[in-house]
RNA sequence: GCUCCCUUCGUCUAGCGGUCUAGGACGUCGCCCUCUCACGGCGAAAACAGGGGUUCGAGUCCCCUAGGGAGCGCCA
């Protein structure tokens, strides 16, 4: 089998989210793993509505993801290839001028709907003689262009879905063109899906009944349709569909709110499937996971809170070389043994910063019991400090006070931190050093 | 309203007529580890939406009901 071409086609009208990224990275990394090609088409022939701004924002988004695309089209460069098209499918009498306004169109829809039928265009149009035609061009009114479609029970073998079928019969003839002129979204996808050989379909199951109209589409254009995987939408826990609206589950605010890419990808690939939700660090590994015929035909609810729970995961085991350089952004890099004495307790990389702070200083020390601490400083071991100093330092507080447990070690903590909890002080101990410690457990900020 | 799809522990799911007293993962709870909070280890509780069929036998097949999702745009 020859290597997979897939792409990804967002509207560049707004930011893409956690669903949108499950679409993307389904792609992606099936390419990948494949050996294939990813693809980012911009389908922005609305015009209206496409901004730079955000074409720019997904773009980044993919690179932060880790699936920068391979090839980058945009549909608002490629007009003149659907106006051949347009013309091919006119040729055949596939595509047929309509002048019905849309208030008309509306008006109907509503009155169908009342009456318990399904809305569907009633095809008044195909009526038309030319001079009925001539007369409404006269009139100043402008068509708007269907595809008629053939009235056939339309099938394919979904990777996800299985055996698939659409009668077309219950569907109206869908708007190719705009009274304007300009395309709507379903012809320019399909006559690009032709020209760039997209091999594979992988979309959301939204789109399962245009697959039936794409694939008469195709089959008019003299072309065979690709292969389809369609899967199944994210909803949130409460119960609703992801949409626009939902910032906070935007690429742009998880990257801000500080999570690893990985743990992002892991859910978005992982969920609603047969696989575990777990922390996939390596993309690669990922890629190894996508499986198409074991991603649930039902909706995937899933829990934003579960997001956190695999970036600390994933952060408890991340070597200090994947973290470095975001320590260094923060300011917090203190070494590899810092790292490896801190990661475990926390749940973002910038969390780091806090434990930094208590390495580097200033703390302010938290001492109830003056002469306690003042009998520990007096057995403190001298320099050079390592691992094992903790334990001899507190064995030795431990025979010249006889304080043990609990008491001997949480007031050294809250001197030396200034706080109840954090890593092991084994490890902390010697990263703070003799010279910070002593003036903390005198009493001064250090 | 109509069409299509779906319904197994709290959540994501395995299951494709007997191997299911229903398996895994996350979460929860308990125990262990331990100077603390975490991490880690071990263990436990926890589900076949409801009702009819078919069958020697149904989580698995069929029908109905209920619930959920999607579609029915001069959006994508």
């Amino acid at each position: 089998m020859s290597k997979p071409i897939v792409r990804f086609a967002p509207s560049p009208t707004g930011h893409i989210h956690i669903g949108n990224t499950r679409v993307a990275l389904l792609n992606a990394l099936y390419a990948r793993r494949e050996g294939g090609t990813f693809i980012l088409r911009f389908d922005d022939t609305d015009l209206a509505r496409s901004k730079q701004e955000y074409a720019d924002s997904i773009e980044a988004d993919l690179r932060w993801l880790g699936i920068p695309p391979d090839v980058i089209v945009r549909q608002s460069d490629r007009f003149d290839l659907y106006d051949a098209a347009a013309e091919r499918l006119k040729a055949v009498g596939r595509l047929y001028p309509c002048y019905e306004t849309q208030e008309e169109l509306e008006f109907r829809r509503k009155r169908q709907l009342a009456r318990g039928l399904p809305p569907i265009y009633d095809r008044a149009a195909l009526k038309l003689t030319d001079e009925d035609r001539a007369k409404l061009e006269q009139d100043g009114r402008r068509p708007h262009w269907r595809f008629r479609l053939e009235p056939t029970n339309v099938t394919w073998d979904d990777l996800v879905r299985g055996p698939c079928h659409v009668d077309c019969s219950s569907l109206s003839d869908p708007v190719l063109v705009r009274e304007d002129g300009t395309y709507l979204y379903t012809l320019p996808s399909v006559v690009d899906d032709i020209e760039l050989k997209v091999t594979h379909v992988i979309r959301g199951e939204d789109h399962v009944t245009n697959t039936a109209v794409q694939i008469q589409i195709f089959e008019a254009l003299g072309a065979a349709a690709p292969t389809f995987a369609h899967h199944s939408l994210l909803i949130t826990a409460s119960g609703e569909g992801l949409s626009k609206r939902l910032g906070h589950l935007s690429i742009k605010g998880l990257r801000e709110a500080g999570l690893e890419p990985q743990a992002v990808a892991s859910l978005a690939v992982l969920v609603g499937s047969a696989e575990a939700v777990r922390p996939v660090a390596d993309l690669d590994e990922l890629a190894r996971l996508i499986d198409f015929s074991h991603i649930s035909r039902a909706p995937a609810k899933f829990d934003e809170s579960e997001l956190e729970h695999l970036n600390a995961r994933l952060i408890h085991e991340m070597p200090y070389g994947a973290a470095r350089e975001r320590l260094a952004e923060l300011g917090a890099d203190e070494g590899e043994a810092f790292w490896n004495a801190v990661r475990g307790n926390l749940t973002k990389v910038r969390d780091a910063a806090e434990w930094a702070k208590v390495v580097r200083g200033p703390v302010t020390p938290v001492i109830e019991d003056k002469a306690f601490i003042d009998a520990a400083t007096g057995v403190l071991p001298d320099a050079p400090w390592d691992a094992a100093t903790w334990k001899s330092w507190t064995e030795a507080v431990k025979a010249s006070t006889g304080v043990k447990g609990k008491a001997l070690f949480m007031p050294l903590r809250l001197a030396l931190t200034g706080l109840d909890h954090g890593p092991e002080l084994g490890a902390l101990l010697p990263l703070i050093g003799p010279e910070r410690a002593k003036a903390r457990l005198s009493g001064q900020a250090a």
